[in-house]
DNA sequence: AAATTTACCAACCGCCATCAC
DNA sequence: TGTGATGGCGGTTGGTAAATT
């Protein structure tokens, strides 16, 4: 396997994206959808593999994206989650609404690590460092994928209403039944049976948001094609274009127009 | 003011799962 | 059933802006 088959063409393009190249991908998918994303290139005219675009749409260009610094009870329900799910940042990115996987793990590795380390606890396993101390499983756990990274046993934490500052309504309850959820808060953890490697892995999220299914065609339902006349015509060239779809389009009333509101 | 370090984040890489043939 | 193509995910890298020396 490896590298996906489209990376080897040539003259593909690498790097950051221009704000032309955003502009086709945008104009493309407003019109027509992303549909098989190895074609996406080829119809929108772009030099880049169809991954990329699909990354770019993903973590940048999508509309419902929120983007901005995190709000402390965004903060915190990441914190929750990863507790509970280690390293799977898409299924916590999928609590998140408007905020992506990417962004999510951006964070985690730049602050959230840090600042769990500063009040000492292990951001790996979310134990007291003192606990953790001599280093053991510490990654074992959070690596989402490792086979011996199972979660623990089962606890349920419910998350009401957990995203409200920012105008965001979201679950109105994520009910999270999960594998020993670490103790999250130092000195307040009182299970400490961490490592029951073969626990079953029953994981399952309540969600009640319908927002944000993830579905450029919802969006597409929301701004029928109106997206690419909109917001392409006659724009100033230097526009970010994350402030340009945002702005705009969460202006425009509708869900997402509620979503927007920062 | 210049050099160096740190922090942040966009994008790439490689792997796995799934699907179609 | 086997194989290749594709989508999706998590880990990692590299560029750059900000902070510090």
């Amino acid at each position: 396997m490896g590298r996906h088959s489209c990376c080897y063409k040539q003259k593909l393009r690498k790097g950051l994206w221009s704000p032309e190249e955003d502009e086709k991908l945008v104009k493309h998918i407003a019109k027509y959808g992303h549909g098989c994303w190895s074609s996406v290139p080829k119809l929108a005219d772009l030099q880049r593999c169809g991954k990329s675009c699909r990354l770019r749409w993903i973590n940048y260009l999508r509309p419902d994206l929120k983007r901005g610094t995190f709000s402390q009870q965004e903060e915190k329900l990441i914190i929750e989650l990863h507790a509970a799910v280690g390293n799977r940042w898409s299924q916590i990115a999928a609590q998140l609404p408007g905020r992506t996987d990417n962004e999510i793990k951006n964070y985690w590795n730049s602050c959230i690590k840090k600042k769990l380390r500063q009040s000492g606890i292990d951001p790996s396993t979310h134990r007291p460092l003192s606990e953790v101390e001599g280093g053991d499983d510490k990654e074992a756990m959070a690596s989402g994928r490792s086979s011996t990274s199972a979660p623990p046993p089962s606890h349920t934490i419910e998350c009401t209403p957990l995203l409200q500052a920012n105008d965001v309504v979201v679950p109105s309850s994520i009910s999270i039944s999960v594998p020993d959820l670490r103790c999250l808060e130092a000195g307040s953890c009182s299970n400490t049976s961490a490592n029951s490697a073969n626990s079953s892995s029953e994981f399952e999220l309540q969600i009640s948001s319908s927002l944000f299914d993830g579905s450029i065609f919802q969006w597409l339902e929301l701004f029928p094609s109106k997206g690419a006349q909109h917001h392409f015509d006659g724009e100033p060239e230097d526009l970010k274009w994350s402030e340009y779809l945002n702005g705009t389009i969460g202006s425009d009333d509708g869900l997402l127009g509620e979503i927007k509101k920062e």
